[in-house]
RNA sequence: GCGGGAAUAGCUCAGUUGAUAGAGCAUUAGCCUUCCAAGCUAAGGGUCGCGGGUUUGAGUCCCGUUUCCCGCUCCA
């Protein structure tokens, strides 16, 4: 059930031009999508939403752009080169996933095992005048094993640095390693999981110098640290916004835009003494959560979950999660992530990172609370809280109930019919509000399978023009959500409407 | 990655034992002039995901491949 909704919410945005598979005409990019006319709408305000509600709503909050090509070393830095770059493999039998290294690593030990077996068994039996150096160095059975423990070694060296996969499956192969679990030997081709993306700068003629797609923008808030602390002569504690295009390439990215392999992130991260990071870790779950709320959306569509397992970064973490059609899903995370990220830039960078506090009379780095939330599951959450499926008395209708702040098309306005000068009084009327709202006009085919069109789209208002607007300049403005209609003066129009999709009518629910 | 299912017009789908590719909705133009879709007329739009094979002939049968969906796996 859950998933027919599912299905026909990506259908209803492929229909209505909020989301197109990528190069769809070339059978499209696995887990890639484009945002069509009205998404893109949807997606800027949303954006615009978190980002003023970030920079202008605090003084102490500024933003930041920062590129997605940085220096190779921030990855090191962050722990993203070591944590995520492993030759995977799978046994087919019992499905299970190794690290392919890994089972090397366990085959040269158990050699290293049989020596250390010999060893003993040696040492029990000459007793004081045991020579160890000269035993390894003669008996067979050692040097049998240190022979394998040589070449499988020096294979597996090489084909790390040439990070040669199938020298690694031969390896495997070779010295008849065996799945744990199933004992079998039937596994599937090394693949090599990156997390990372990465391509390259300058001609590959004098060495090119291999860089990475970011996989979170937090890094370049990280490097800019000082920058924007001693230029915008900020004060602990401050925090730096970002949105921005992140990448992952994950083994598996599925369920619509939910996981993607490219996708966008808006981030803030706060930089606070050390010691005060749980009561700002605890200030930015409830601020965050106000945020989400604000909306509209039911209370019980979001809930917190409290991550057990923790990132090497982190010392308290949770997320914020929206009940979608396969669950409740995370939307955004927020983290205490220590001063891990600034350290490690330290270390690495070979300057210091740190921050005087005038109030303590000292330097010290300081500790981050970050929030990040990803753009596409914010869109997503918001067309999946929605899209709802209405029976009417005769008959049925598809509305999109949007925040009216974020919907794509603020108004449509239409003539009753096409003709009298209701066109032109209906045309009058948007050169009016154009500037301010996002305006549709529509003339075609009977009144009510406008509003049907508008419903769908998630437009909430609908300004009809009849006969009477030539007379009194007065129009009917319908309602989205409950379909009713108040006959307004023209000139009252642009007062009722940014009332209704006003941006300050949120932050102000914001804690 | 493994296993299962699917792919025909913008959308939802039909297409018989293999023989000139269809419907509804949508779109466009016109008629009608009407406050909650589906009145009338006409038009446009598909080398049936892609590539091979079998066949006189393939949307239909076979093989491969791509993409999507479901389950498992994975997800700092």
């Amino acid at each position: 059930m859950a998933d027919d909704i599912f299905k026909k919410l990506i259908a209803h945005c492929k229909e209505y031009g909020f989301v197109f598979p990528s190069s769809e005409i070339y059978d499209g990019m696995g887990a890639v999508y484009d945002y069509g006319q009205l998404g893109v709408e949807l997606k800027n305000n949303i954006k615009r939403y978190w980002w003023e509600s970030m920079v202008l709503l605090h003084e102490n909050v500024v933003g930041l752009d920062s590129a997605i090509f940085m220096h190779p070393t921030v990855w090191k830095a962050s722990g993203h080169v070591d944590a995520f770059n492993d030759p995977l493999i799978d046994n087919k039998d019992s499905k299970k996933r190794y690290r392919a290294d890994v089972l090397i690593e366990d085959l040269i030990q158990k050699f290293e095992g049989k020596i250390a077996k010999e060893v003993t068994k040696a040492k029990k039996r000459f007793g004081d005048s045991f020579d160890e150096e000269q035993f390894k160095t003669t008996n067979p059975r050692v040097l049998a094993n240190q022979a394998k423990i040589d070449e499988v070694h020096g294979r597996f060296v090489k084909a790390l640095e040439e990070n040669d996969l199938a020298e690694l499956k031969a390896i495997i192969e070779d010295y008849e390693i065996a799945c744990p679990i199933s004992g079998s030997r039937n596994w599937t081709d090394v693949r090599q999981f990156n997390l990372m993306f990465s391509t390259e700068v300058g001609s590959t003629a004098d060495g090119a110098q291999k860089i990475f797609l970011r996989p979170e923008t937090a890094q370049g808030i990280f490097v800019n640290y000082l920058n924007v602390q001693k230029t915008g002569r900020m004060k602990i504690p401050f925090g730096i916004a970002q949105i921005g295009k992140a990448f992952r390439n994950e083994i598996v990215a599925r369920q619509f835009i939910f996981r993607m392999r490219e996708f966008e992130q808006m981030e803030m991260q706060f930089f606070v003494r050390p010691g005060s990071e749980m009561d700002w870790f605890k200030k930015w779950k409830e601020t965050r959560m106000s945020w989400h709320k604000a909306l509209g959306f039911s209370e019980d569509s979001y809930r917190f979950h409290d991550h057990d397992k923790l990132a090497h970064y982190a010392n308290a973490a949770t997320d914020i999660e929206f009940k979608m059609p396969f669950g409740f899903k995370e939307v955004e995370g927020i983290h205490s992530r220590t001063d891990f990220d600034l350290s490690q830039h330290e270390k690495y960078c070979g300057k210091k990172i740190q921050y005087f506090d005038p109030e303590l009379n000292k330097s010290y780095t300081p500790y981050v609370i970050e929030t990040s939330i990803g753009v596409d599951r914010m869109f997503l959450t918001m067309m999946a809280g929605s899209y709802c499926e209405e029976e009417l008395e005769k008959d049925s209708r598809v509305v999109l109930k949007l925040p009216p702040v974020l919907a794509p098309v603020k108004l449509a306005v239409m003539p009753l019919v096409k003709k009298d000068g209701l066109p032109d009084k209906a045309r009058a009327i948007i050169d009016n509000l154009k500037f301010d709202f996002n305006c549709q006009y529509d003339e075609k085919d009977s009144i009510g399978k406008r509003y049907r069109r508008q419903d769908a789209i998630g437009t909430p208002f609908c300004v009809t023009v009849d006969h009477q607007a030539l007379e009194d300049n007065t129009v009917t403005i319908r309602y989205r959500d409950t379909m009713e209609q108040e006959r307004v003066s023209i000139d009252d129009l642009h007062h009722i409407i940014s009332e209704k999709v006003s941006y300050k009518s949120l932050y102000a629910k914001i804690k």
